[in-house]
DNA sequence: CTATATGCAAATAGTTTGCCTGTTA
DNA sequence: TAACAGGCAAACTATTTGCATATAG
């Protein structure tokens, strides 16, 4: 259900970007919002495959761009490695553990969302990522 | 002088490591000491071509690699673009003007250095870099 | 003398582009 | 029917690798 409102959503989204709503950015969305989790384009793609066989890597690319403009999915980009992305549009911070590689969500309270900066600089952008151990792989040692 | 000394501690830091100080290894060193900011790999070859004609891309991977390993250089890692390396090995944050393409350091007050992470996580590296306007472009409109 | 580093060129990974065809408003 | 989107393959950029030669311990 939640997933159907964001859907519809999408239509008007792209519209007030001029982007046209096609089957393939719908599609894309929808495998987006299936994992909550910070797929790479290859990622998606894979997973876009299973329900439109005949999608390709450069459709994939446009359709995230398309996500990207219209604000319903973020670029994360925590190593030297391939893009990811990220349908949680609320702010926060991504852990990325060293030994599994997952992202992880770290949610954090609002006053410490946006950290102060010197005068004369004017953030429009908080990128903060933490790498370490994640629960799961520091218990396993 | 104050170079002198680092490049002094190169060939210990280099050993400490097993690894062996070179004319090139010492060069790039001497090249990131230089200019306090973050050049890219392909700018530090080009920097380094001045002093030492010959020497080649690949070389300035390895050189940056062995820096990063004596933990003399850190990695940097703002946008999707190329890596950059950074001489400046206190703890800081990134600032990165989506203008001019700069990146900055910005000083933190180490209290504000570590943010906490929830229960289970084990971090090693805080990589908090934020994008906007630097000073410069953002008087320039 | 043996292991490691360099230089060169080729290989690779991720992403972008060009071109032609299909689809949307 | 004009502008935009998709599919495919080729191009491109940043980085890595393989191999022959050079150099450090």
């Amino acid at each position: 259900m939640k997933d159907r409102v964001h859907t519809e959503q999408l239509g008007e989204r792209l519209a007030g970007r001029g982007l046209r709503p096609t089957a393939q950015r719908e599609h894309v969305y929808r495998v987006m919002l299936q994992e909550r989790d910070h797929p790479t384009a290859e990622q998606v793609f894979m997973r876009a495959k299973k329900g439109m066989p005949d999608i390709s890597m450069a459709t994939v690319y446009n359709c995230l761009d398309a996500l990207v403009k219209c604000g319903l999915v973020k670029e994360v980009n925590v190593d030297r490695f391939a893009m990811r992305y990220c349908p949680n549009m609320e702010e926060h911070w991504h852990f990325r553990c060293d030994t599994c590689g997952e992202v992880f969500d770290i949610d954090v309270p609002p006053a410490k969302l946006r950290p102060e900066m010197p005068k004369g600089f004017q953030p429009t952008a908080y990128e903060i990522s933490v790498r370490g151990a994640c629960p799961n792989c520091a218990k396993a040692n």
